[in-house]
Parts: structure tokens; C-alpha cells; sequence
DNA sequence: ATCTTATATCGCAAATATACGATTAAATAA
DNA sequence: TTATTTAATCGTATATTTGCGATATAAGAT
């Protein structure tokens, strides 16, 4: 059953999955685009470019504030949505770290050991 | 209905997003340090790391790899997977422009317009 | 040829995610 | 006050994801 293991992994990994999940879906990515480009937008004008009902994009949106990318303010019976740079960075940075870390020791291991066995890809 | 609407996004949004996917889950991101940390390693070594049944990580070995993640070659009986760095690298760097340029038009937009409205936080 | 090892795939159950219309709520306008 | 505008939330249907045991497959070992 789909009884969430996630929970046994680190808190990290943890943090960085839900960090790249809220950016796994097309609509969000979109949101994020215009919020980048307007610098803020109210949610309507996220609803009038995005091919997606209105609670839709409501959803969405809801998504992205959860996970911390997007901050929202209120403006009359308006919403005001802005990118949190700040956690934006401190993100992709945390992957960078991760990845650029890694790759040093990739680049390490495969000095160290180059076990070429015949092997076929597939 | 939950009647994909993600084909009426552009392709970039959507490749993305399919690469935020494949990371949005804590296993994976698990599998991709593992993978990173030891260079290569046999399907059985990930299986061991990781608190899921072989079957599970199989899964995901492949999730990684139909994202382009990944490259597995079949050594014998075993499965030699490693990160491929080119693809992380191309996504990465995409990620990395968009929000670079979309930052850039952020200030810009910063120093266009100040609009500062009385608006409360929520 | 049979047994063992290593991994992929199948089938299923439970949990999540996606999408939308309808409704609610809250601020402003008439 | 009542109507309108704007956006969040609820309820629901469907699709996808996650996870596992069982089975299949394929190479090696006995």
C-alpha cells in the first residue's frame, strides 16, 4: 500500500523533494513565470494567461504558498501574489550544494576506481 | 475531471516540470546521492541504502531513468546505474536561466513601478 | 539440467494530485 | 441594504503515484 514511507528518509531530502514538487507541474511553473515577469500579479491575471478554471489556478497558487515560493498579499477583495526570492535561492542553492558537492566526489571516484568491465547499455 | 491540460503548455514548461518530477520524491533524491557519492552502483547496493521493498526502488530506478536522469548499462546478472550529469546539467542550466532572467525583469520591474498599496500579509 | 542470484515487471490497493462547478466570504459599488 | 467583483474553499470525479508481494526473466553457479 501506498503507506508513506517518506518519512524515513532524511529531512533534507525531504525538504528538497517537496521544493521540486511544487515545481512539477506545467501550470506552476507557468504561474511562476508571469509572478517573475509582472514582479506581482493579482490572481486574476494569473487566471486570465493560464488555460485553467479559476479555483484551479486558486489551487495552484494555495500549492506554491505552501511551499514557501510565492508570497501573497491581500488588497481588497484582490490577492496579491509575489515570487519569495529569497527562498527561491535558498533552495536552488541547496541543490547546487548538493549536486556540486557530488560531482566532486564523482569526479574523485572515478580517478580512484575505473572498474570497465564489458558491460552493455540499455 | 483531471483531464490533463498540462499539452496546452509550452514545451519548456512542461520538460521542466517533468524534471522537477522525477526529484519530487524523497527516494529519489536519496538514490541520486547515492548514485552521485559512489560513482556507479549495482541496482542491490541502492536497494540496501534505501528503507523500500526491491521492487519499490526498481521503480524509481526507472522513474530516473525515463526522466533522462539516469543511465543504467547491464553488468551479468546486474544493473549498473550512474547519473547522467549531461542531462542534470541541461536542466539545471535551464532552471538557472529562467530564473536568472526572470530576476533581472524582476528588478527592473522593482525600479518601473512601486505600487506599494496598503496591503496586509497573510 | 537445475538451482541460485539479481533485477524487472505485473497486478493490485491505498494515497495523492488534478480539474472543475458550485458555493462561500469579504470588500467595494450602487 | 443590496448587488457586484474577486478569490478561496468545498465536494466530487478521474487520473496518477506509491508501495508491495508475486512472478517472470536472464545470467551464473553447481
Amino acid at each position: 500500500m501506498a503507506t508513506h514511507k517518506k518519512e524515513e528518509f532524511t529531512q533534507k531530502e525531504q525538504d528538497l523533494a517537496a521544493f521540486a514538487k511544487a515545481l512539477a507541474h506545467p501550470a506552476r511553473i507557468a504561474i511562476l513565470k508571469v509572478l517573475a515577469q509582472q514582479n506581482e500579479c493579482i490572481c486574476g491575471q494569473i487566471v486570465d494567461v493560464l488555460p485553467l478554471a479559476q479555483s484551479t489556478v486558486s489551487q495552484h497558487l494555495k500549492e506554491l504558498k505552501n511551499a514557501g515560493l510565492i508570497n501573497g498579499t491581500i488588497d481588497g477583495p484582490r490577492s496579491c501574489y509575489c515570487i519569495n526570492w529569497k527562498a527561491f535561492e535558498k533552495f536552488m542553492g541547496e541543490f547546487a550544494f548538493l549536486f556540486n558537492k557530488l560531482k566532486v566526489q564523482n569526479t574523485k571516484g572515478l580517478l580512484l576506481k575505473t572498474n570497465n568491465k564489458k558491460r552493455r547499455l540499455y
